[in-house]
DNA sequence: ACGCAGCGGGAATGCGCTTTCCCGATTCAT
DNA sequence: ATGAATCGGGAAAGCGCATTCCCGCTGCGT
């Protein structure tokens, strides 16, 4: 027993299908309103739905957004996710899930996948590289995604346009300061840090985490201070937990050395890597703030549990996904294409930078 | 500038749009190897991209699969969503993400999107409620899902079946022993821990929650020892955050009254809220294990560098939701319909319910 | 050599719906 | 009272593709 269709409706009310179609969507005729209750009535007792598939065909739009994450369990993501699910909502459309890892081409697939699809539109999140191995990715991923807008696709990307992009219209990216916002988060903790400041950065090519380690310098430089020592691994936990390790063992020798050595200051690039870190540091048993100071990024909503509470910058994750999802001509067609939308963060310094008493210690 | 059609394609290379449509997609007819490669040529030329609505259509499937969460930035329905992912790439489909804070309601309106999507399959992964209110909602969302079924539908659904659905069709539950791995906590816990319990429940009428409560009970029964009180609060961190307050109050007093007041092991019905709780036992000053013992559940990755490290049961949520979508046809339509696909879990004790040495403190 | 099966390709139909176009019936202005 | 404008409804043409059916061709058996 296949979904009951239009026609079958339209033949249970008595009228003709074209009359059953403008009654039960949104038409700019509506048929008299005795006609609209008899089909009406015959839609609801043969339980008709209508298929969205053939809807989209006849009229080329689908009432879906394409979402592509890098990993929707890491809570930075789903948490963008919740706001693009929310502006979806607000849409009368349906959110399309694709992660990829990064993988610009794994990307590119599921652009073609979402415009496959006739997606309305499709937002990218997650960090784009530039690392030599991706090059080619992204051009690729880029020709995708200038297709997709040519062919009247709109996409909004959170960070970074796209690589290698050029096309002008459809397109808009929300525009996250994280260079400016590392730099203040560098001048802030240098205003009472006096120790040694290094920071754990993703892998090089990596925009966000490159902004965020360049942004950092940048304002430990217009506090005076030398520039901090960057260690690289994985965006990820593990990757912090790694370059904490690596920490860890500087930190004891430097401790045991000199009695006097000054307690370090790690910057991770993101929050999920501080806790890594953090955790690695633990387990070598340091403690933090005392052997060190660690900040991190994001603000991560699970993670503001922590003990002790990272400092970190705050980013209006959600907003940020809300903003991502383009306007669609259904709704107000709002200035869209080639658009920047500017969102801001705050600095939030918390235990894991605070001050210890050295007396105490 | 319209994406370009198989039409287009078949015209460039000078074939039918019939022998086009074989080559470009996998048909048990494939025409010889020149017109193939000059189809093949055709396309890339135009950059053509199917058109998956009107495939779908035609075949009447769409490759979707739904995925009904809470909220998806909840880590315990990422979690879900991520192994949901990964079932669906490898069945080359895609999954369509519907959040509805576990509203039957809105659960309703999202199984009929699906179905008008003509999704595949949909899973369901939330806390089934037998809420009062919440009767009628169940009650239509059932109907609902029955009609999905009916119409060939397939409906995977984590923890427990949806109240009062009755098809026994193309209905599969990825059951979850919330019960019982709450009752072996219970008994781990009672082996040495000889304060009283109490237990932090979600509102009742939420299923996961009144198992995971009744097992505790179970289970503390089993070893001898009488019920534990159960305070109710939303199913979230602050529900859990509120909940320790109240318990960091009477703990406080208890101190404060008899010196001798054994400490209390608080059971939380899932992690978040354990860490809610314990953020309030601690901004009233109080420290765990030290002063209460507190356990919780899922085992949410994020959360496992929280310290101390949270006492919980593991449960293999990315594997929960790669079970929990339906294999559908296309794969090897394994024994489906009325399945109940078990998994386990395992209880996991560590630091914040470990003993604490009386007589250091 | 002749008939028949088999194969490679095209024409045509239909998936379920929207939308233009058309037509008869009203209503309105003159 | 009559022509024009309007309204309410139906017929039909797609939307882009899969697929069934059909047809001409080649290769085989006897």
């Amino acid at each position: 027993m296949a979904a009951s269709t239009l026609t079958e409706v339209a033949r249970l009310a008595g009228v003709s299908p074209a009359t059953a179609s403008r009654v039960l969507n949104g038409s700019a005729r509506t048929p008299g309103p005795d006609i609209a209750d008899r089909v009406r009535k015959a839609a609801e007792s043969l339980g008709y739905i209508p298929n969205a598939q053939a809807q989209g065909l006849a009229k080329s739009s689908s009432g879906l957004i394409g979402l592509i994450v890098h990993d929707i369990a890491d809570p930075y993501f789903s948490a963008i996710a919740r706001g693009v699910q929310a502006a979806a909502r607000d849409q009368h459309k349906m959110v399309l899930l694709a992660t990829t890892a990064g993988t610009p081409d794994d990307e590119r697939a599921a652009v073609a996948a979402f415009a496959a699809r006739r997606a309305d539109s499709i937002v990218i999140a997650g960090s784009r590289s530039i690392r030599q191995q991706d090059r080619e990715g992204n051009a690729v991923l880029a020709a995708e995604l200038d297709r997709y807008c040519r062919n009247g696709g709109r996409v909004g990307v959170v960070g970074h346009p796209v690589v290698g992009a050029s096309a002008p219209e459809g397109y808009h990216v929300v525009a996250v300061p994280n260079e400016d916002l590392a730099a203040e988060l560098a001048r802030e903790l240098a205003a009472f840090h006096n120790g040694d400041f290094v920071v754990i950065g993703g892998p090089q090519g990596l925009l966000t985490s490159d902004d965020r380690v360049r942004g950092f310098q940048r304002g430990l430089e217009s506090a005076g201070l030398p520039p901090a020592e960057v260690l690289r691994s994985g965006f990820d936990r593990s990757g912090g937990y790694e370059a904490g390790l690596a920490l860890a063992k500087r930190i004891k020798v430097g401790q045991s050395a000199a009695s006097g050595a000054s307690r370090l200051c790690i910057f991770a690039v993101n929050d999920v890597m501080a806790i890594g870190a953090a955790a690695a540091l633990r387990s070598e048993g340091l403690r933090i703030p005392r052997d060190a100071a660690i900040a991190g990024f994001d603000d991560i909503e699970t993670l503001r549990d922590f003990r002790p509470a990272l400092s970190t910058v705050r980013l209006p994750l959600e907003e940020i996904g809300r903003l991502a999802v383009p306007v669609t001509a259904t709704g107000g067609q709002a200035p869209d294409g080639g658009t920047v939308v500017p969102v801001t963060g705050q600095v939030t310094l918390r235990r894991s930078t605070e001050a210890v008493a050295e007396a105490a210690a």
